[in-house]
DNA sequence: TATTTGTCCTAGATGAACTAGTACAATATA
DNA sequence: TATATTGTACTAGTTCATCTAGGACAAATA
């Protein structure tokens, strides 16, 4: 399991983390109960404070995509999301309108970026790892 | 032509500035050669210093999104984009693989985020404001 | 009991974001 | 030409998030 972080981004190193994280995780390259590296082994490839580490961790606990166990590690858990309905559509609508945003000032149309979508979409996961629920 | 920013948010005043302005021409909402308020009017209408607006169209100017005339005004630019199409191409997807990430944690599957991005693509751009080229 | 692992705390450094105030440069207009 | 408008530039200072360093503690395991 190889991560790296790039320091000269401008996003935090602990959200880089968490992205990656939250990234393995929907592409089926990390499945429930598989153990991440601890705080300390994690820190020490990266080359950042262990506290960093933490700070992703426990922000991802709290959003209920990892568990933590002191003393034990810390795990994938279960997906089962914390927000509400509305509040979880509201979140993907909003990522929804940035790309369609972005898409508009990178000269695609709305066919072109349909294309991209499909074959995206196809590749992100691993196979028999897609989900069933709505 | 009203304008808001949310302080609250985590999101800097500067960006969500940017962010508001090239999603309304992404809609439509603002069309090549339309003005903008001047930094100094957007600043009083947003409650912020006149600095934090300028800094963001200059940021937009230098992305060509829109181009400011010293002692005329700010305008929506022709759009033309300044990335290598390569590069181009980068960008949406990296934005794309963010919105798989999180709608798979926010409970979608495939089909029903699929069904999610053709509605929403509908209802984004006003019609007659639809792009032709790639 | 000793080790592992997540957590917590304090203290300090750095940099981004923002404000305030002022001044200047380019353009348009009376 | 003079005046107003508008974007830009600059300095100085505040606030806040991020990150580091180092140490200590709590819970679980061997």
């Amino acid at each position: 399991m190889l991560f790296t972080v790039d320091p000269s981004r401008s996003e935090a190193v602990y959200a880089q983390v968490m992205h990656e994280i939250r990234q393995r995780i929907a592409r089926g390259l990390l499945n429930a109960g598989d153990r991440l590296p601890t705080v300390r082994d994690l820190a020490q490839t990266l080359v950042v404070n262990p506290n960093t580490v933490g700070k992703a961790y426990q922000l991802l606990e709290s959003e209920g995509v990892i568990s933590t166990r002191r003393g034990v590690g810390t795990f994938v858990a279960d997906v089962s999301p914390k927000l509400s309905l509305s509040a979880r559509r509201e979140r993907v609508n909003e990522l929804l309108d940035r790309l369609l945003t972005e898409a508009y000032h990178m000269g695609f149309n709305q066919d072109s970026l349909m294309d991209t979508i499909e074959k995206r979409m196809k590749s992100f996961q691993t196979s028999g790892s897609r989900r069933r629920g709505q």
